[in-house]
DNA sequence: TATGAATGAGTGTTCATTCAT
DNA sequence: TATGAATGAACACTCATTCAT
């Protein structure tokens, strides 16, 4: 089907791929340093050492750079969500789902600043970018995983709402990792857990009895 | 002593009051609307009806609006929360509390859209706008009378991390009340408060016995 | 002929002269501290404690207040200056001359820190203010009289430009004089005598033969 | 090592060149017909047939081309100015001297109207740009080893302070030679030239009995 | 007379994006 | 493919002056 292409071609793609992630990885950068909005095409074509133009070269926009990332992370942090798709899952306490979760989001976030831009991204919904809001769809989906398995029987709308409540959490967790120390982080990080387990508890106990939980 | 000033001086000093309020309102409608990067001074000032110039007679600059806005904010919000001056708040349970904390705050968001855009701010801590880190602390202190009511012999560093985690437990819901409906609202206000509740709920318990909440 | 006004004309009479004082001290204050160009009318009202408004009331426009003090300045000076229609003034010798001029400009800069903004003006003759080139012109008369007294039988061509040349000579000193403490000034200003009377000395000399002056 | 950039870059590069030195062109005109305060940037890059934005990519604020500007005067000047590194320069009569300093600064100044606005600057100290700062000490330096040659036994002091005295005789000069004609000009060259001799031989005659000289 | 609000064209500067080479 | 020049509509903010009271 696919033989290898001739080496000339795949230097040249091998150098345009190399372009792109040199792009990339500034973009990174930059977003993780000053934010998407403060971010501008230029600083970031400058800090990959490339023109204004070569950037438009690979990617339509500044937009697209977000995307790509988000893309990307997708992509990466999908591996370490794989497990949600296993069948055992509804069997695991509630504690142990939580650091499931958690732990490779905040592993992810603390390797990849630039994330908490782009997962975090603007409180103003009008002005979610394409990428952001994507990230949040994604994650909100592995979150109803998660009800799911702690409470399989909760309403369609109900485990939704619970899904993405759980992903605003996780939203607002991450940029608070960054700027502190390793020790406080691991201090927050257990705040959080606590914060998801206080909220997805109850709904395992309350499948037959809910007690205080909303209705 | 003060002779009343004449007529004239009190009737423009009372327009310019009502300048300064059209302008305020104008700049809330602005940055719910758009957040506070987003605006433009130009587009306050032509939503209120005037000139850029009018604008800076009234405010030094940009920033100065939503400081203003955060410093009514604050006031008002204040007098919602003088209860957690009662010395009778270590009595009530974490449900009352929580609903006491919530109910206001969700009230005030829905009725000055323009709150969530100084309180949730940006993602990004260095860009954090002084208004936006006002407003933080303040809640947050807001927040640790809460705590202290429910777990009085917390450490200090613990409390502020609850606080602190709370604080955010709330930026985040802010933006998410906007641009549903009233049904969906109320829901979202639920899930909410069972966040904190079951964050909150587990000092109480653990003040003997703390039973999987982190240390 | 002109009889005593009754009182409350006088006291308001005096009010507005008094205003009107205070405005061009604040005038001349902001001249001295930021120069003609990026003084505001705006501060300058500020400083008198005054609005906009009643700026304008006494004077017109910006360059108004320039030509005042520059009026004002022209007259002080001018009392300084009245031994130059001495008939007597042919027989100094050059040295006296010289010190009989610049020392009252001197003295008069060190008191009306003002006077070096309006009178050394701008560098562009097409921006000179109407009140510097009015201070310039009458000094410029000043300094043909002194010329005169030296060198009587001087074509009126020359005299012009020598005049010319002299009092851009004292221009040039006067701010020179303002940022120095009171010994560095003392040496500027022996400075720039030397540079008079080396410029205008020959000129004595040379009625009769002239040894290397321009012709 | 250095292999040849290809020829498109190297025609963009010139390209660049070319339109920087349109906009210092343009950046001159300006200057010499407004000054330096009053130029605006949209107005330099609209005389260069440029966008503002073009201006901004080679040139990081109106600062900046006052600086080049007063680089490349600064440059040139000191081309005509290698003479004052002469070993022989002490033998030179003044008169000599004073041509050899007042010459090429009259030529220089008429070939670039825009010197004067850089070399004139303001009259506030306090608002000298850097681009104009930079020209006064180095030609007041230049000044120095003209007054070395006359009387280099002068203590430093003294020999600076004449160096100042004397460079703002050539800076007074150079506005009042741009709007006359010709012939005028010649004549006033003339005028400053006396100026400096007068002010500047009695050091050379002065070095043993200093005759009515300041001390 | 005095106030202070109001104006609005204009300032230096930015930046996502396009163009010519 | 890559460059870097080019664009131009905005932006936050200023200020001499006028207006309404």
């Amino acid at each position: 089907m696919s033989h290898t292409p001739p080496a000339g071609t795949r230097r040249r793609l091998a150098r345009g791929e190399q372009r792109m992630a040199q792009l990339l990885a500034a973009a990174a950068e930059e977003f993780a340093e000053v934010g998407y909005e403060s971010a501008t095409t230029n600083s970031i074509a400058a800090r990959a050492g490339a023109s204004p133009g070569s950037l438009y070269q690979f990617f339509p926009n500044k937009e697209a750079m977000a995307q790509a990332l988000a893309d990307r992370y997708l992509a990466e942090l999908g591996t370490a969500f794989v497990f949600l798709d296993d069948p055992a899952l509804a069997g695991r306490p509630v504690d142990t789902l939580v650091d499931l979760v958690v732990d490779p989001v905040v592993e992810f976030t603390v390797a990849n600043p630039a994330f908490k831009a782009v997962f975090a991204g603007s409180a103003t919904p009008r002005h979610l970018t394409t990428s952001s809001r994507e990230l949040h769809t994604t994650v909100q989906r592995w979150m109803e995983k998660v009800v799911d398995a702690i409470a399989p029987d909760l309403p369609a709308e109900r485990r939704r709402r619970t899904a993405t409540v759980a992903m605003h959490v996780l939203r607002v967790m991450c940029p608070l990792l960054i700027p502190v120390g390793v020790r406080e982080r691991a201090k927050l990080v257990k705040e959080f857990k606590a914060v998801l387990r206080g909220y997805l508890a109850p709904l395992a106990a309350g499948q037959a009895a809910s007690t205080g939980t909303p209705t």
